[in-house]
Parts: C-alpha cells; structure tokens; sequence
DNA sequence: CAGCATCCTCGGCGATACTG
DNA sequence: CAGTATCGCCGAGGATGCTG
C-alpha cells in the first residue's frame, strides 16, 4: 500500500491529488491525459477540428481543406472516415445525411466540438506565437552537440 | 495554380488564412499543427509536462511519478530519456548534471516549458470538466450502433 | 459520393543488457 | 543512477478495390 516510494516527500501530495483527480471519472484505467491523447494525440484529429470551425463540410471537401492545410499531403478517405467517427462517437461532431444515393453527407461540430476546437486551437496558436523562440533554442541545442 | 478546387467559395478565404499563417514559419512543411503533434501527440509527452509543472525532478523519481499517474503503468527509462531530449532540444525543459558518476541529473521546466505545461493542463482540464457529456455522447452511440 | 474490407508498410515504443 | 545500443513487437495509418 505504499503510496509513491521514491517520490519526494514534497510532491508526494500533488501526485497523489492529480492521481486522484484523473481516476475520478472512468473506471480506474481512464485517465483524462489518456483520453485527451486518446481524441487529439494523432496525425489528424487536431487539424480537423479547426477546418471543422470553420463551418459543415462534405465529406470530399474536407478532405481537400486537410490537405491544404498539412503540406498538402492528403488524409485518406479511410482515416478521415475513421477520425470523423471517433469525433461523432464522443459527441463534438455531428453527422448528416440527405440522399441515399449517392449519398450526401455533412459533417459539422457540435457546441460540445466547438469546445474542443477552441481548445486544440489555444494549443496550436500558442506554439504558433512560440514558434521563434523554439527554433532559436533548437538551433541552439543542435549547435551545441554537434561541436 | 488553381487554389482549392471544390472547397466551397465562402470557406476559400478563411481556409487561405489558415495556410498562410501555418507556413510564415518553418520552411513551408513545418505547419504549426505538424508541430504540436510532434510535441504533444504521442503517448507521454503530455502527462510529463504536467508532472514536471510540479516542479524539478530526478530521472528516477520522474519515472516512478508518472507512472502513478498513468495508470501504474511506467514509461521505459529510454523513452523517458527520449521525450526529454525532445523537450530539452525545443527549450522547453533544462537538464541540470552535477556530480560524474553516478551521475546526479536534474529536470526543470523553463518558462517556455512552464507556458506548454500550461497549454497541456488548459486542454487536460477541459477534457475532465466535459467528461460526462462525453461519456453520455459515447453511451448514446454505442447504444445506437449496436440495435 | 461515402463507406467498408483487405492487405501491407513503417515507426513508436518496450525489454533487455551493457557502460561510465 | 543516468544513458546508450540492439532487437522485436504491434498498431496507426496508407493504397486499392468493391458496394449502395
């Protein structure tokens, strides 16, 4: 039942608050860092979110957004599918269809996905504003080990 | 040089903006999104951060606090090693060494370091503040998909 | 046009053993 | 104790072809 053996006896207290917190929701196992890896922590979910702020979207029109956006290397049609339903699972975007075929659909964020889209672009905005100062310490970092 | 061929007219411009602001750093392939994934999208990178926000740590003792808090499973010592150099290279993390051998080594966030650490708790917060409409979404589309 | 099934590639990550 | 080297696994993700 020892809690943290090793682990200073100062942050002994914090761990165990976040360990806490993080075992609150889900049965044990789900952790939120686990989840919020589990939603953006892949090649393609995060730059999703933000074309999806923009507004609904079909599902090829997507597609070509994401590509504009990533160097102009496509997703493919299978991931994009895959992705969308993962987001559609978890409630930040909704699905539509009108006609069965050929089938027209739309995808767009829930307010729920606005949320998330808000939050990814926090994330990238501030890497985005930090961009200069990382790649000066980078340069730094590899100038230096390679002396 | 055709721009975007089938994205819709009223989305052409803010599409536009987005790429424009993804590619004024780096060399064109290095979008701010690429960027954060290759940071933040893998297993541990985000969970070290937020122990690491605590304040400086051990190697050892790093490994042992993050493995309580993800779900008592550890990060090898390579990886750990590994995400750290990563870190350390883009200036968010110093690595401190005092004494040869055996070596006494220290990690500490930077202020950069602190401001990432802070943009990962901002979306970690989010994400367990919405759990349960998560979960309910997730209830809701299993139930669905399965009658 | 959207989606699914199939097959295959590749790299992130873990396990282990060894150095200073 | 921290770091490196080597090996091997596994799953995310790409390519293609077929259906409604």
């Amino acid at each position: 039942m020892s809690a943290g053996e090793d682990i200073p006896e100062a942050y002994a207290a914090p761990i165990a608050a976040l360990a806490e917190e993080m075992a609150r929701h889900g049965r044990a196992r789900a952790a939120p860092v686990r989840e919020v890896m589990a939603l953006l922590g892949d090649r393609w979910t995060t730059l999703l979110l933000i074309v999806l702020s923009i507004g609904p979207w079909r599902h090829a029109a997507l597609r070509r957004a994401v590509a504009r956006l990533s160097a102009e290397q496509k997703i493919s049609q299978r991931m994009l599918t895959l992705k969308l339903r993962a987001l559609e699972r978890d409630g930040f975007v909704l699905r539509s269809i009108s006609g069965d075929v050929p089938p027209r659909v739309a995808y767009a964020l829930t307010p729920l996905g606005e949320g998330l889209a808000g939050q990814a672009r926090g994330v990238v905005d501030w890497v985005n504003a930090q961009a200069e100062a990382i790649h000066a310490a980078r340069a730094v970092f590899d100038a230096a080990e390679g002396d």
